[in-house]
Parts: structure tokens; C-alpha cells; sequence
DNA sequence: AAGTGTGAACAGCTTCACAGCG
DNA sequence: CGCTGTGAAGCTGTTCACACTT
């Protein structure tokens, strides 16, 4: 079953396009002074770099399956290796939060993973929509409970009227007009467009306007959104091909050497200074 | 139809964590000597920034949709803002690959889609198998023909006996213990896991073993490989915790207004210095 | 005159290394 | 004594601004 195709509508009004990461450090244009290295006190979620947040991410879903074996408590080698950073970098992240470790000894699991969900913002649930019911919509439907709670998908929307009612996932599939309405009505705040592409912008739109803040985009477009809109892009070609060039560099730089795969690691230099605890 | 499940196996040899973007800048240890900052005449695909790689993938797709629509040529004004970054940030990008502009004019949109699909390796067609046949799996399976050729799937694997020979997207699903007979014989050189995360790491282990150098993967597992394997992680849970974090930020600086939705940009002060030319 | 290509300044993120605390 | 928390150094990537080319 494929993705259902829907018609694209209405001229675009003028809008900022939306990039995706690395870029924007938690913006907060100047509100008070300046040069305050200081976490400031009043309000939390001041300035963390978005890639700390997206390493706080994984951290968590590391933290909540040690929890799961009743490990109590970590230290920041361990939880490093275990997430794939090195541990000055963990240290660093788990500083911008605030200071939860007990010197000499480590982390306890409890706590970190409290502190990660509240600067997330995952103690309220954040009711998500996802537009697009093909067969990634049907997977992202279905995904139901993430590694904790958190994400309920409470609106489903598609152009197909034999999708109608239909409920995917125990949610029943409302029409792309109906979003302002839905999505108003069940709070939703965040947005995932996993529609073709020629429907992603007019999707959007309908989002945006139905006060959606937060989009994520499974469509190979950029979409134009006002700046108050974050847009997250996850987009399948580009990965692909950022891989296809590695494996372009990769031929280049070693015509030779075929056979022999699964080299068997251990000893092997290590690139930066990654240490593999386990 | 939910994602199968798949049992994990053997114990795992030690290997470096992957971990994602953003760092390694086309890692080449010393060749040569160093401190050349001029582009290296002899080998191509040289210091290009991962971050720019991602980017010139954005570009190629506009590209193509301009030479689609017949558009001969693009002013680097024209072309960052259609991908949605700043002008000097695109002409920084494709001098990494090459002076192929034409100053006082433009781009020539052939030359620049047939240089970046050099760069990027898209001239060698890039044989991909997936893994796990789930939605998520079917979705990957039926994405068949990409933004131009270059990304043909053709192996499918599962661990599912029902699965087994069924055809999906064209091509027969086979178990996952086949994987390294199967994927030597197409000379697969990108594998995708969308596997349950408990199977992630034993598919893994698969692929490496069947000489696969570059991995997507899917599920939400930080994978152990060794370092000659290139892995990217695609996280919709981590996603969609980074844009709670944005919502909640945003309900903390801002906790009044509410209503007036879709708010008309144009003259809004912009966060940093985003040109949003038209 | 228009627009590319790029050195140089800047900003953000990562890594180091060690002071400080339990 | 061990491990956290963090200034400071280093590095990568972004932005600026302008010389240079057509």
C-alpha cells in the first residue's frame, strides 16, 4: 500500500524557509544582558546547544533501559560508551541541565532521567497529528508508546476518502480540511507531515494555521513556515546519499583491498579519543 | 501490520559506538602532511564538511526540480533560497566541490547537478538492502525509484516465515541469516535497518560481516561497529523530544498570547541574519 | 553591473585537563 | 581516591565583505 497521493492547493504566502539543525543554539535573542556564562536562574531552559539536546535525547532512552535492569546508578564513562559519546562530552550536557551527579561516585538513573524529561518538556505530553496515512504514516500510527510515554498521536489525517473513520492504530483518519479544527480541539502540538511532496507545503499551512508550532517533515521539500514554526526535517534521499558519499570516498581513497570484510576490531587506532567501555 | 519481531543473538564483539553527524569532517588521517588549505589537487572528494555534504543533497534535489521545470541557470541567491539557507553558505558549499559559476551570471543548473552528483557518488548506482519489513520497511521498500535514479533496493529481510519469497515492492523478502550470501551476490553497499531495536544490533553485526560499509539506521539503538563502518541514525523519538523541548521552551518565555495563529511574517525581526529573499 | 569565489572574522561545539568535592 | 563539573583551548562550521571576473 503506498502512499496515498493528495492535491496540492492555494498559492504560498510569503514565509521564511526552514532549515533544520545545528544552527540555532536554543535562540533566545538577548533578554537581559549578555556574557552571563552562569546558568541564569530564573528561567530553566536558557541556552542549551541543540546538539546537547539531541544527545539529552538518547542519554534518556540509555538511562530508562539501565533503569529497566535496576541499575541505580552510572557513572559518566559508563553512560558515555553506552551512548556512543565520550564522556567529557556527557558531562557537558548533563551540566547544562544542572548538577545531579554526586562526585566520586556518579549518577543516579532515577534522577537523570527526571531531569531529562523536564527540561524536554516531557512531563507534559505532547499530543502529536500525523497527516499522510501511507505506509510510513501507518508506521508512525503505530508507534504508539515511545520509550516511555509522552507522544500520544491523537489526530490522524489523509486525503483518501476510503480512509475516512477508518481508525489506524485505535485513531480514526479525519480529511486534511479538518485540520485547523482537530487539531485545535485535541491540543495537538505537534505536527509530523508525512505526505507526498507536492501536498507538504499546503499540509503545513493548514498546520501552522491550526496553531501547530512544531513540525516534523518526512517530505523531501523545504517547506516555507513563519519563523515562529520549528521545522525538523528527516528526509530519507539525503541520508542515502550523505552515505553514498562516504562509500565514494571510501573507493577512492582505497582502490585496493577487497575481500576480508568484517575486519575484527580492538586494537584498531582510535579516530578521536573514543573510549569503549562495556 | 506492525513491525516483526525478531530474536537477538550472539554476544557482541567489542566495537566503537557510532554515533551520528556533525563531527567527523571526512575524516582522512594524514595523508600527506597537513596545514594545506588549498583543495588537494589530485584527490576529489576531499576536507569536504559533513555538514556541507548534507546540504549539496538539498541542492541536487531543488536542481533537479529546476531543470525539471526547464530553468537553465540560478543565481546562488535564487538557489539558497528555494533550499532554504543563506546565500553564502551555498557559494561556500559548492566551492568545496569545484568553480563551476559563471560570475556576473549564475549556475548553469546541468553542470551543477552532474557535479554534485559526482561528489556525492550518485554516478555509481548504490545497491541498497533493507532489513526489517514492517511499515516502516514497506514504506523503504516501495520508495523504489529516488529523486533521479541512484538508490535501487534490492534485497529484503526479514526474520517473519510468512514474509519469506513474498515479493515487496518487486523484489522477494529473504531471512536475515541469508543476509551476507544475499547481499555479497547484489553487491549491496547501503544497508537500512528497520528492524525492532532488540534486533538492531544482531542485524548489524550481519551487514558488517556481509561487507556493508554504510548503515542507515532506524532503530533506536546506538549501534556498535567497527570504525570502517559508516552508520547514520535516523531517532523519530529523539526528533520529536527535540521539538518538545522547543515547545517547551516556548511555553516558558512566552506563556500569554495564544490566539492569532499563522502570524503574517516579512518585517518580523530575524533571530540571526536569515535572508529571506523571494 | 552583477554575482561568484574566498580570505578573514566570528560563533558554536568539542575536547582537554584539572580544581573541587564527596 | 574517584569522579563530577567547568574554565580554557582548540577546532569546525558559518557569516561577512570584498576582490575579481565576465
Amino acid at each position: 500500500m503506498a502512499q496515498r497521493g493528495q492535491s496540492d492547493a492555494a498559492g504560498r504566502p510569503p514565509r521564511a524557509p526552514a532549515e533544520n539543525a545545528a544552527e540555532i543554539t536554543t535562540p533566545m535573542p538577548a533578554i537581559g544582558g549578555n556574557g552571563m556564562p552562569a546558568p541564569g536562574l530564573r528561567d530553566r531552559a536558557r541556552a542549551i546547544p541543540e546538539a546537547a539536546v539531541a544527545r539529552l535525547a538518547v542519554y534518556l532512552r540509555v538511562l530508562s533501559g539501565m533503569r529497566e535492569q535496576a541499575v541505580a546508578s552510572v557513572s559518566s564513562e559508563e553512560l558515555s560508551a553506552a551512548a556512543g559519546v565520550n564522556s567529557a562530552k556527557l558531562r557537558k550536557d548533563l551540566s547544562y541541565i544542572g548538577s545531579y551527579g554526586t562526585r566520586g561516585v556518579g549518577y543516579e538513573v532515577e534522577v537523570l532521567i527526571d531531569q531529562i524529561e523536564r527540561v524536554l518538556g516531557l512531563t507534559r505530553e505532547q499530543s502529536v497529528a500525523v497527516v499522510g496515512i501511507g505506509n510510513l504514516g501507518h508506521a508512525l500510527a503505530n508507534y504508539g508508546g515511545f520509550p516511555g510515554r509522552g507522544f500520544p498521536v491523537t489526530a490522524l489525517f489523509d486525503v483518501d476518502p476510503d480512509l475516512m473513520g477508518v481508525p489506524v492504530g485505535g485513531i480514526p483518519v479525519d480529511h486534511i480540511d479538518d485540520i485547523p479544527a482537530v487539531c485545535a480541539a485535541r491540543e495537538v502540538t505537534i505536527g509530523v507531515i508525512a505526505t507526498p511532496p507536492a501536498a507538504a507545503q499546503a499540509v503545513c499551512d493548514r498546520l501552522v494555521q491550526a496553531g501547530v508550532e512544531c513540525i516534523l517533515n518526512f517530505a523531501p521539500v523545504v517547506l516555507q513556515v513563519p519563523e515562529t514554526v520549528e521545522v525538523r526535517k528527516v528526509d530519507l534521499a539525503v541520508e542515502l546519499q550523505i552515505l553514498s558519499f562516504h562509500v565514494a570516498r571510501r573507493a577512492d581513497h582505497a582502490p585496493a583491498d577487497d575481500a576480508t570484510p568484517a575486519p575484527r576490531v580492538d586494537g584498531v587506532a582510535a579516530p578521536r579519543g573514543v573510549v569503549v567501555r562495556r
